[in-house]
DNA sequence: GCCACTTAGTGTACGCATAACACTAAGCAT
DNA sequence: ATGCTTAGTGTTATGCGTACACTAAGTGGC
């Protein structure tokens, strides 16, 4: 079976850039692409929109078709479309990116169509990338950083109860910046929608902390009422 | 001639929503459409990615031979891309949707290919839109309110010298709400790179005003200083 | 020439949010 | 019991945003 066309059309993709944050490091998820072009090399998870599918719906299911990983009510946003010709060297193939946001102990991932092999990487150490995949990583780090300011995205990173050290450590790691202790914790209290579990951590070897969680309700309850953060 | 692909591919679109402000209003720019669907209907203008063109490129060309709008170094950027199926109803198109912002004075528009008229038309007072073109423009100025916040691209609104009263209008009309005269202009003063060209307006029935300038360079060396803007 | 009209242009005081900063508390391990 | 590690806490100074009303300068009409 095929198709044709009047016109030549340029080929439709999504790319995902999902983020993950473990013990240590901001992470993000690559696979090792199993054909060509670019055949063993680690690219951004992804592939070719069918047609009458939804660009988003494109993007999810890539993602599990490739990683195994099920994002159906987690933190996904579009990010850029890439156009430039000669990103793909077969031929004129436009990507419509998107970036996600996971707390990596919640999900395993695992290989599957097309790809050899899934895992996270540190940013800090990363493997080169195919096609342009490596600005378009540039691009979703940007925008994470700038939107974490004045958004309450970063909890998609964590698990659902939190130590406010965690908090800090995460937000340290975004803004890649330090941040004053008790300032961070005055402010996030005061912001009304971080609230306190009543418990506490166990099973480490010092003072256990209290766990948090993000009370998504009053979030958007304050964003209504016209709030804004700003951290 | 025609094209042949082994799967089907949606088709790609670009669509611009151009802002322009003139005495009064900010406007958007609009066609009429001369061809089906949606004959004689207003829509953003916009049409097909040829194959091997950049999607920016696209923008451009189809703004300049829709409504005769070259933007060669004007305020264009990446909006969103829509892909909802449905959204034409001729086949799935997915459209990758940019805006920009002119100063209608220094311009004129005509109505060339595809459409039957090109026309400003005021926010206020919209016609019915082809399409998911409401939606777009939603987004559009969304995306406009946001970030006139944070970057000076309100200026490519207005010409090239305009008066602290036109500067405070414009941040009025897109931020929908009033603003203080006395902070306004120490704000924008203070910031640095609103600068004084030491003539007054001319041929008015009142008190001329001082004429000022956007400094585009200095701007961008504040910037790089990591000061950061907040209106 | 004077008066009325219109918009330009200017300064201060108060309250709140941010930023800087160091010690005690609690639990675990040895 | 002691030492180790991270949790948890308050005050002060400064800068920034906000609220607010009158005088200045030019035009046009009488």
């Amino acid at each position: 079976m095929s198709f044709t066309y009047r016109y030549a059309r340029p080929a439709l993709t999504v790319d995902a850039v999902v983020f993950g944050l473990d013990d240590e490091d901001l992470k993000v998820l690559l696979i090792e692409r199993a054909g060509e072009p670019f055949r063993g090399a680690w690219a951004l998870p992804g592939g070719f929109v069918n047609v009458d599918e939804d660009i988003e719906t494109a993007a999810r299911r890539e993602l599990e078709e490739e990683t195994g990983l099920r994002l159906a009510d987690l933190y996904l946003e579009q990010l850029y479309t890439f156009g430039t010709p000669g990103r793909d060297p077969r031929e004129h193939v436009v990507s419509c990116a998107w970036y996600a946001l996971v707390n990596i102990r919640d999900h395993t991932v695992q290989a599957a169509t097309d790809a050899a092999a899934a895992a996270w990487w540190p940013l800090k150490d990363l493997p080169t990338l195919a096609f342009d995949h490596a600005r378009i990583l540039e691009v979703a780090r940007e925008r994470l950083r700038g939107k974490v300011r004045y958004r309450p995205i970063g909890f998609a990173l964590l698990p659902e109860r939190f130590t406010l050290s965690q908090l800090q450590h995460l937000y340290e790691t975004l803004l890649e910046r330090p941040v004053d202790k008790r300032n961070f914790r005055k402010k996030m209290l005061a912001l009304g929608f971080v609230v306190d579990t009543g418990d506490t951590e166990t099973d480490v070897p010092r003072r256990p902390a209290r766990l948090y969680r993000f009370d998504e309700a009053r979030y958007r309850e304050l964003e209504r009422e016209g709030f804004e953060m700003w951290v």
